[in-house]
DNA sequence: GCAAATACATACAGGTCTGTCTATAGCCCT
DNA sequence: AGGGCTATAGACAGACCTGTATGTATTTGC
C-alpha cells in the first residue's frame, strides 16, 4: 500500500473515494505545497477536500497539527523515494551515495515541483513562529536526512566523513533552490558529478 | 555611506533619526527576514517603524510594492558582501571564486540569520501567488548571482564552466539551507573545500 | 514669518483568518 | 429497526488583514 507515499499528483484512486483524514492531508499537502502553508487557509482546504469543517477539526486539533502532520507525510514520501532509489541492485556503495540525486529527477519533472518542503517550511515557521511541532517535523526531517546520507557514505570509509556528509547534502538542498529558479535538469547530473569527484577525492586522500 | 548596506542589524545611526521611507524599509526588512513575509503586517511595520499610515502608503503603494523593494534592498546587501570579499587584494583567479563562501561567514554568524532571503521569498511568492513585481525581484537576484558567479569563473578557462557554475550555486545554496537547520559554521569551509575540489578538477580536466 | 508639503494619529470599511456552535443526514452493528 | 457514531451544512464570534478617509501637527523653503 505505498500508494499514498507516491510523490507524483496523479492518483489511481479518486480523492472521493478515501477517507475524510487521508482526503484532507491529500488536499493540504497538494495546496501547502503550490502556493505556501500560510497563504492557505481552512476554509479552502475543507471546501477542496469535500469534508465538512467540524469533521477537519476532529481529525486535527488545530492547522498546525495539520502543518505538522503534512510535513510528516511529505518527510515519508521523500524518503520513500530516496531508498527507492539508493537500494536499487547492482549499485555500489559509492553509487549508491550518488542514487541520491536521481532521486530528484521524478520530482523536478513534476509541473507541480516548487523545490524543498521542509526548506519552505523552514522559510515560514521560524524559531520566532512559536509553532513547536512544526518545527520538530522539520528539524526531524533534516536530521533524517543527514543520518540517512551518512549511512550510505559511512562503507566508504572517508577519513572525513562527516565533512563529505554536509557536502553532499549541500549540493542536495542546493539542487532544489536552484533547480526551482532555473527549471534546469542539468543541475541534477552536475551535482551528482560533483559528489563522485568529492567521494573520490575522500576515498584517495584517506588511503 | 554603504551604512545602509550592512548586514548587520546593529546600526550606529539611531533609527528614528532616518528619513521615513528609510525606518519603513529597515523595519520592514528586519521583520520580512526574521519572521517572514506574509506573517508581517503592514500595521506592525508601521507601529515598529513610528510611522503614520497614510506616509507609509505614501511611500509604497501596496505591500507588494514593499516587499518587492525589501527584496532589491536585500540584494543590494548581498552582492555588497560578496564584492567586499571577492575584490580583496592579493587573491588569485580560483581564491576569489572560492571567497564567495567567504561572504557567508558574517550572515551565518549574525543571530537573526534566518537563512537566504530569497529562498525563502520563492517559498511564499511562487508562480501562483500573482505578484510579477517580487517574482522579478527574487529572479533577478538569482540571475545576477549566476552572472556574478560566472564572471568569477570565466578567467579559469574551464572546459565546462556552466556546469560548474552551477556547482558552486549549489554549494552557495545549500551552505543557507543546511546552515539554518544545523547552526554549524564548519559548513562553510567544508563547502569551500568542496568548490576548490571541482575548480581544480576542472582545470585539470580541461587540460 | 508664512505657506505648502510632509508626517502624524486614528477611525473605518470590507475582507479573510481560525476555531466554535447548532442542527441534520447517513451508516454500522447488533 | 433503532441507538450511536460519524459526516455534512452553514452560521457565527473575534481577531487580524490591507487599504482609505479625515483631520491635526510639524517641518521645510522662501
Amino acid at each position: 500500500m505505498g500508494r499514498v507515499l507516491d510523490f507524483v499528483d496523479v492518483d489511481i484512486q479518486p480523492l472521493d473515494a478515501l477517507a475524510p483524514r487521508e482526503r484532507i492531508l491529500k488536499t493540504a499537502s497538494d495546496l501547502f505545497y503550490r502556493f505556501s502553508i500560510n497563504s492557505v487557509g481552512i476554509d479552502r482546504i475543507i471546501a477542496e477536500s469535500g469534508v465538512a469543517k467540524m469533521t477537519f477539526y476532529k481529525h486535527f486539533p488545530s492547522k498546525a497539527d495539520l502543518i505538522a502532520t503534512y510535513l510528516r507525510y511529505k518527510s515519508a514520501v521523500w524518503f520513500q523515494m530516496l531508498s527507492t532509489s539508493t537500494e536499487r541492485a547492482g549499485l555500489s556503495p559509492l553509487e549508491r551515495v550518488l542514487a541520491v540525486f536521481d532521486a530528484l529527477e521524478q520530482p523536478l519533472l513534476a509541473p507541480s515541483f516548487r523545490g524543498c518542503p521542509f526548506a519552505k517550511g523552514m522559510a515560514e515557521f521560524g524559531p520566532e513562529a512559536n509553532s513547536p511541532d512544526v518545527e520538530a517535523a522539520i528539524a526531524a526531517y533534516f536530521t533524517r536526512l543527514h543520518d540517512f546520507v551518512a549511512s550510505l557514505i559511512e562503507p566508504l570509509s572517508l577519513s572525513k566523513p562527516e565533512r563529505v556528509v554536509m557536502q553532499i547534502l549541500s549540493l542536495f538542498q542546493g539542487s532544489l533552490v536552484i533547480a526551482q529558479s532555473t527549471r534546469d535538469l542539468a543541475i541534477i547530473e552536475a551535482n551528482r558529478d560533483a559528489a563522485r569527484v568529492l567521494l573520490e577525492n575522500g576515498i584517495a586522500s584517506s588511503s
